[in-house]
DNA sequence: CGAAGGATTGATTAGTCTCAACGCAAGTGG
DNA sequence: CCACTTGCGTTGAGACTAATCAATCCTTCG
């Protein structure tokens, strides 16, 4: 379901509870390409500081959950808490180097290199750290169907399919039920020249938790200024 | 030449006065991608403000003339200018917003489309304005080598070349000794797809003098702080 | 049980890449 | 001033990746 529309201009500061939300522009004839994915913990209206039109759209991927936070309230929480600016900043220079990446995907890797770079991308977001430890907890939360990895990596949905066996024979990489199951990661990150220092984890890592943060923050303004929405995730309709 | 080298943090804010660079990411192999450019009046180090590691690399395009300013220097600059750094932040989503453009491309958009694409943005990013007037001064500046634009589009050299032919043939458009000239701009926009308003110009436009409001500021701590720098244009070695 | 969305398969084609030359112009050093 | 080098643009032939079109199957859910 749609969260935001091209052209709008941003009223809330929103927050992924749970869920995934998507980011996406659409061309004059119906051609759309995802250009973000926001996981629980991201912030979705980052461009809301400047006053300016919105120019991509937002929308929920399946059921999500979304703390809002209006403009007004977003004043008091950061005066009250001067680090939190920086934060928002770093959140914002962090989404960007991800789209960097999602570039040099889309220009110079084939297409199962950019599956695998997607797959270890939100593999390793989901935990906020370089999964070191082999073995346990192989496998994460995707929500993504096989159209729209195919819109997040510029191919169709038929190549995705075939590209996502490949790696299930390659690689025994499973995804089925929302779940992706990665037995081997280091291999999986070889194969797609996949490096993590884009998502500047070392650094990000408390930023990643700000939800958390405010949502939990004794301070009182905080926690009355959230406004939890629930949004019915589903397939935003294709333009005509 | 390079300005900056991956993993590098970053020192100074620096402003192309003249000439333009690019930023690219590298793969381990040596492909590499552009990720973005920088024109006259751009800032090149937006990251600066988090002090992150960069996560990609500068150059820039043949010769340059750019200005920098050191962290204390811009500190200073801060205080005297309180909209500034609102500015600052305008620059970087407008940034963001281009990079989602080129994601949409490389995405969704063929080779002629593409290239296409990519003439418009650069010939609007240069005038600042939606160009409305036709006739007169159908040309801008081009700096970008074909293999370069081929490191912008994700395609080869060899296709940019054919595909820059068919341009030619169709749409009249030249591309020789560093000019670029477009003779029916709005058909060409047609063609590509392309529609100005992720530029955010009206909402930009003042910012995007900055370069030229610090540079001949009267006020003296900013006129000194600045140290311009001459870089000889040249295109970075590959990774062996 | 039927409907709908998503995944899978096959056959064919289009678009782009790869490899390999060659041409041209500007710059450099003898 | 010429020979050489170097960077950039151009051309051709052939291979291959990914797109397209069209079914079919499977699963989930009302």
């Amino acid at each position: 379901m749609d969260m935001a529309r091209e052209g709008e201009e941003p009223q809330a500061l929103r927050v992924m509870l749970s869920g995934w939300a998507m980011r996406y522009t659409q061309l004059p004839d119906g051609r759309r390409q995802i250009v973000g994915l926001c996981l629980p913990g991201d912030l979705c209206d980052l461009d809301l500081f400047t006053v300016m039109r919105s120019d991509h759209s937002l929308a929920t991927v399946r059921r999500s959950t979304i703390a809002e936070l209006g403009l007004g309230e977003l004043r008091e929480v950061m005066a009250a808490c001067p680090g939190l600016s920086q934060a928002l900043c770093r959140s914002e220079i962090v989404s960007s180097a991800i789209q960097r990446e999602w570039l040099t995907s889309l220009g110079q890797r084939s297409a199962i290199e950019r599956v695998a770079h997607l797959f270890c991308e939100l593999f390793v977001r989901q935990r906020g750290h370089w999964p070191i430890e082999a073995g346990r907890s192989r496998s994460c939360d995707f929500f993504l169907t096989q159209s729209q990895i195919a819109e997040v990596t510029g191919l169709t949905q038929v190549h995705v399919n075939r590209t996502v066996q490949q790696l299930r024979q390659s690689h025994g990489v499973e995804l089925r039920q929302l779940r992706l199951d990665i037995p081997d990661f280091a291999a999986l990150a070889r194969r797609a020249a996949f490096s993590p220092q884009y998502l500047h984890l070392a650094e990000a890592g408390p930023m990643t938790a700000m939800a958390e943060v405010l949502f939990r923050s004794a301070h009182p303004p905080f926690r009355e200024a959230w406004l939890s929405a629930m949004f019915e995730g589903r397939q935003p309709s294709p333009a005509t």
